[in-house]
DNA sequence: TCGTCCGGTTGATCTAAATCATAGCAGAGC
DNA sequence: GCTCTGCTATGATTTAGATCAACCGGACGA
């Protein structure tokens, strides 16, 4: 289908590029270095590595290595083996699924600290791609897997990301099934707002890592659709859009109601 | 809102009405008694116990009571502070989400052996429901979540049934998002068919414990286009209904393709 | 500097499914 | 037996969003 994974292979060291939305601030990057990358790592706390002491850590950074992938290429494929688990260090992917046609559903944005790749199957059952440049720690499944039994805390916490998940996925399906094309868009920009919110970042400004026809695949609308959507919450005062990647949010409140139906 | 559970809780001993499709058969409801209930219980080897030894189990039916509940009955609202988890032993039950003016999307439909209540928040995400007579085991959940921590190898059990529903749930936002009216009808009675032939049931034959309304809130469609799409697909020679509560599946070939959107 | 390309927007038209309306039919209660 | 009620089916009409078709504007390479 499309490109593979050509990303280069960083396992230690100074991290090169890294320009864009996701990247690592500079004088966290300075201190990366051999010993102890993970140490400097600014999503460690809220991702699956958070409940491991220094020893734990050592040993599931020596079965990991850290990827550097561009905008629009394909972290791994629905129904390929499935070989790796990844954590996402900085930049944006999309996780989606498709029908033989082309129809697409993007089932989720996945950001820095977010986990993916696990499933209890040979295979990947959606694709990843990178929607901006990305780094990545990847893991062999099957070593992250025998590790696993000997770090319940790890475990556990999969079992909290996961039972998460399920709670977002639940959503997007009353969304999907029974919602308008504007309290689509609204309850999008909300849940945006509010991860934002949660990891200490702004509530009135959105930067959109993806484009139109992301939206569209994460909403189950078209492109015009969420165009004109984008254009009619505009007009109505609820937001305003200084170009098609950032989003302003004026009517919270407003945008709120809209994403719950009222 | 409706009725809220009014079961008998039946702690021990003799089950005894428990009529329905969802019934134990008679002959494993005889063996069941005060010392070890679980032992006859028809759906441990594929549930969370499966994985517990005699003492365990034992520990866990300390904390667990068995309720019956009649067809229609809610065993839990979203919103309400989840006090319990569940373990459905027999019957059928719904899992919902509802907008504030009613529109509903059912996110599943769960049956004997199936887990619910599992979050991590104060508050239930869903509401969940009976559709027939339903026995469930019933633990309270803070006491779950603390003998949890000593058994891991629950925790991985729960951790794979998690990552089952979570692959399921993206296969649902596929179908909520990008399939018609047949292709999702048909994906429905594909997936109950193979639900079936996992645990050795049917291949061609399906009783349907829900009524068009649930279809239609599960597919997310209205109950007139459920039912025009049952007598579409009956037409089309795919399947035959020799009531509305069953189906008789003729082509399941075509009923597949239909169901990846063939 | 200009043309091309690509993403986004906007307008016109179409259609799958929703909505509205009615009728059949089986089981419950009398 | 008869009526009432709830569920299912089906016909007529409407509509939200899809599809088809321009068009606009910034980025980029020649």
């Amino acid at each position: 289908m499309r490109d593979r994974e050509r990303a280069v292979t960083v396992n230690s060291g100074t991290f090169r590029t890294g320009q864009g939305q996701g990247a690592l601030p500079r004088a966290t990057r300075r201190e990366l270095d051999k010993d102890n990358p993970c140490a400097a790592c600014s999503v460690r706390e809220m991702t699956v590595c958070a409940p491991l002491d220094e020893e734990e850590q050592r040993r599931l950074r020596a079965i990991s290595s850290t990827l550097k992938l561009e905008p629009g290429r394909m972290v791994f494929e629905e129904g390929a083996p499935a070989e790796y688990v990844y954590n996402i260090t900085s930049g944006a992917v999309s996780l989606s699924k498709s029908l033989a046609d082309g129809r697409r559903q993007i089932t989720g944005f996945l950001y820095p600290g977010d986990f993916l790749g696990l499933t209890h199957n040979v295979a990947y059952a959606y694709t990843a791609e990178t929607l901006t440049h990305v780094c990545i720690c990847r893991f062999p499944r099957k070593k992250f897997e025998e590790m696993l039994l000997a770090l319940p805390q790890m475990e556990h916490r999969l079992l909290t990301i996961a039972s998460n998940e399920l709670a977002t996925a639940q959503d997007q399906m009353l969304l999907l099934g029974r919602k308008t094309a504007s309290e689509r868009l609204a309850s999008f920009l909300i849940g945006l707002i509010d991860r934002q919110a949660a990891r200490g970042g702004a509530i009135d400004v959105i930067d959109l890592p993806m484009g139109r026809g992301e939206i569209a695949d994460y909403l189950g609308l078209t492109i015009e659709t969420v165009s004109r959507t984008f254009t009619k919450l505009k007009k109505a005062g609820a937001i305003a859009l200084p170009d098609a990647n950032s989003v302003h949010i004026i009517g919270a409140d407003r945008l709120r109601d809209l994403a719950s139906g009222g």
